[in-house]
DNA sequence: CGTTAAGTTGAAGGCGCTCAACCGACGTGG
DNA sequence: CCACGTCGGTTGAGCGCCTTCAACTTAACG
C-alpha cells in the first residue's frame, strides 16, 4: 500500500520479505481527502497515521488568528498519535490524496520486528531534528535563505521516499503554506521565491519542485543535510554496557525518548 | 537532592514516600558548572540529565555562526539522552549551579514505578509542546509580544517547580540568551523589554523575573498556558480497548512516542 | 585597577510587512 | 455555454519594525 514508507524504511534497514509484506498490508481505514480537510482530533491514542500519497501539516492557530505550520508531513511519512498529539497541534491536509489510520494493535505488531521498530523510532527522531533545525533556520537566516533551506529539505525528504526523479518531485504546497512554515508573509515569500528563480536555482510551479542547481542552492541556504539523519551510523551496540534483560527493557523505554 | 524535580512531578501525581526517596536519592555524578560550560556530548545513551539548580539551553550553531537556542532547561527539569540527542543539538549551561547525570540503570528504575514513568513521559510531552509553541510564537507575534509570551512561559515553568514567590523568581538569563531564543537581535530585545518595563508589566533585573501585572501581560502576549499541559486530564483508561498484555506493551512502546 | 561581560543608547538603513489591486486557472451553477 | 466565485499567484506602494554597527556605561572579578 505505502511504497513511500517502505522506501523510507529501506533506507537504513534491510527489510525481509515478511516485513515488507507486513508494512504493505497494514490494516486500517484508508481515507480519501482533499486540500482543506484535516485529520480528526479524536484519533485513538496509539494509532499511526500514514500519509499514503497526500501532503499534510501540523498546524497551530496562534495569536491574531494566524495559522502557523510547525511541521510538514510528506507522502510515505508516518506519525504515531498519542494522548498529547491532538492537544498540541492540529493536522491539516494540504493536497488531494489518501492517508491511512493504522490501529494500535497493528502499530504494536510493527514494533515486534526489531528492525522495523528501530527504523520507526529513527523516523521519529528525524522529525524531531527537523523541528530543531526549523527554529535555527528561522532564527538565523534571511528570508530567501530560509526558503532555500526549506526547499533543500523538502527535496531531500522527497528523495528519501524515492519521489524525486532528475531533481524534480511533486510538491503541492502553496506559497501560503510555505510562508506559514517560514514565519514570513506570503507576499515576501513570493519575492524570495522569485529571487531564487531569477538565479536559476529552483523551478517551482505546477505543483512540482525542481532543483536546478543543487550545489549553488545548498551554498546559498547554508544547507547541511546532516540533521536529516539520512546517513546514520549504526546504533551503538549497548549489549556490553548493560545486562541482556536490561538491554531489552532499555530499548523499550528509551528508544522512544530522545529528547 | 532535586527538590525542584520532585515539585514538578508532584504536580500531577501523588508520589509515595518510597518514590520521593527514589527521586531524591538518584545516583549519578553531580557536576558543578558555571555559565559558558556545556554538557559533554558523549553522555551515555539512556542517561538522564537533571538540572539541579542551574539553567541550561539546547543550542544549535546555525548559518553565519549564529547560536540559536531551541529550548531552555530550567532547574528541576529532566531530559533523557539517547543516541540522537547529541547529534541534534548542543547543551549549554547558562548559570552557575549543579546538574546531575543519572545513569541508564537508574532511569530504568524510575520507570519501574507506574506513576513516575507516566510523569516523566508527561514532562517530555510538555517540552515537545513548548517547542511547537515557540514556532507559533516566532511565526505569529511581534517582537515585544514574543518576549512577553516567553516571560509568561518561563514564569509558569518556574512556578511549576515551586520557584516563584509573590510573582518573582530567579531567572539568570541574559538579554542575549532571550534574543537567541526569540529569533531577534539583542538590541531590539532590549527595546522590547523596556517597553514592557515602561508599561509596568514586568521587572527583569539582577537575575530575577518579576511579573508585575500578570493579567495585562497575558493579554499583551496572547498567552494561553494550555500548551504547558499543567492541568492535565488523566490519561484515558485504555484497558477496555486492548488486552491486558497489550496494555503493558503499548505503554512501553507508545507512551514515549508522542509525535 | 585592568579586563571582561552585560546592558543601554543612538543613528542609519533595509528588509519585510500590510494593504490593495489585479490576473489566470479552475470549478460550479445558472 | 457563459457568468461568476474562489483560490493561488503576482505586483506596487508605503512605511515601520528590526537589524547592524558603534560607542558608552555599569557591574563583577581577579
Amino acid at each position: 500500500m505505502s511504497e513511500g514508507l517502505i522506501h523510507r524504511l529501506s533506507r537504513w534497514i534491510q527489510l525481509s520479505g515478511e516485513e515488507i509484506a507486513m508494512v504493505r498490508n497494514l490494516p486500517g481505514e484508508v481515507i480519501a481527502v482533499d486540500r482543506g480537510d484535516s485529520v480528526p482530533t479524536d484519533v485513538r491514542p496509539g494509532s499511526a497515521v500514514i500519509m499514503l500519497d497526500c501532503w499534510g501539516a501540523r498546524t497551530k492557530d496562534s495569536w491574531n488568528g494566524r495559522r502557523v505550520i510547525t511541521e510538514f508531513l510528506l507522502p510515505g511519512e508516518i506519525i504515531v498519535f498519542n494522548e498529547f498529539t491532538a492537544r498540541i497541534e492540529g493536522t491539516a491536509i494540504l493536497s488531494r490524496g489518501r492517508y491511512q489510520i493504522v490501529p494500535p494493535h497493528a502499530v504494536l505488531a510493527l514494533h515486534q520486528s526489531e528492525a522495523l521498530s528501530e527504523a520507526i523510532v529513527w523516523l521519529r527522531a528525524i522529525r524531531h531534528s527537523i523541528r530543531s533545525e526549523w527554529l535555527a533556520n528561522i532564527g538565523a537566516r534571511k528570508a530567501h535563505q530560509r526558503l532555500a533551506h526549506l526547499l533543500c529539505e523538502l527535496n531531500a525528504r522527497l528523495n528519501a521516499a524515492g519521489m524525486v526523479v532528475a531533481g524534480c518531485g511533486e510538491m503541492p504546497l502553496t506559497q501560503t503554506d510555505l510562508a506559514a512554515a517560514l514565519a514570513m508573509s506570503s507576499v515576501h515569500l513570493n519575492i524570495a521565491l522569485q529571487s531564487l528563480r531569477a538565479a536559476d536555482l529552483v523551478d517551482l510551479r505546477e505543483k512540482h519542485l525542481f532543483i536546478r542547481n543543487r550545489a549553488q542552492l545548498d551554498e546559498l541556504a547554508g544547507f547541511d543535510g546532516d540533521y536529516l539523519l539520512q546517513w546514520p551510523t549504526r546504533l551503538p551496540d549497548r549489549r556490553n554496557l548493560l545486562s541482556k534483560d536490561s538491554v531489552i527493557e532499555e530499548r523499550r523505554r528509551t528508544l522512544g525518548s530522545f529528547y
